[in-house]
DNA sequence: AGTGCGATTGACT
DNA sequence: GTCAATCGCACTA
């Protein structure tokens, strides 16, 4: 039985097991598996990286309200938001508060752990580092696309949230990257001294990254 | 209907 | 380290 076994892939986590917190979620999600489960194959990856979108955060996509493109966002917690930038590349994120309320979780970096060849190829590159750090890098490895926005990531395939491969390690955190407004705002957490973490040192090495 | 810009990346110096 | 590509979306009118 190899790693990619799909008796072997991480089972999925209930929603009840989640927490109704942006902030917190994006702490929890640290060390969780990601696992996609598709046509071309099946990939996962072990979240090191996320960044909170608040209610009320000026920065989130949901501030002005629900349209067409953010809608995912006002979904009960545990399902995804999947958005299209910069003409070429799809991020993920997490709902992570009640039906209703505007907020996500968006996942920055996972550690490849299974179907690694599928993401190799997806990615046009053998480096392990490159594979997954930068939420479009990762999108483009695990083939996540607008096709799986609004998906219940607690039902299990295609797309579900997994227990941990291997607990976490200390929780560094530091502002969001890539921003213009809130720019002061620690919301961004990582495993620390993770080589998959994307941003950069700065940001990543103490004591400009708080550690907890 | 027109416009400005972005929760980024890959190429390049 | 710097920088331009690229297009969907939301905002202005």
């Amino acid at each position: 039985m190899t790693a990619a076994d799909p008796r072997v892939l991480p089972a999925p986590i209930a929603r009840t097991d989640l927490p109704v917190s942006t902030e917190a979620m994006a702490r929890w999600l640290i060390g969780k598996s990601l696992v996609h489960a598709h046509l071309d194959g099946t990939a996962a990856g072990r979240i090191v990286e996320t960044e909170a979108y608040v209610p009320g955060d000026s920065s989130s996509h949901a501030f002005r309200g629900p349209t067409p493109r953010n809608r995912s966002m006002f979904l009960e917690h545990g399902h995804a938001y999947v958005y299209f930038i910069y003409g070429s590349w799809f991020a993920l994120n997490v709902s992570a508060e009640p039906p209703g309320t505007g907020a996500g979780v968006l996942i920055r970096a996972v550690e490849p752990t299974v179907g690694i060849p599928l993401m190799q190829q997806r990615r046009g590159t053998d480096r392990l580092l490159d594979l997954a750090r930068g939420p479009g890098r990762l999108a483009s490895a695990l083939a996540i696309d607008r096709s799986l926005d609004g998906m219940d990531l607690c039902q299990g395939a295609p797309l579900w949230l997994g227990e941990p491969l291997r607990p976490a390690g200390p929780i560094g955190e530091s502002v969001r990257i890539g921003l213009s407004r809130e720019t002061d705002r620690v919301l961004r957490f990582f495993e620390q001294g993770s080589p998959f973490v994307s941003g950069p040192k700065r940001l990543n090495a103490l004591p400009a990254a708080r550690s907890r």
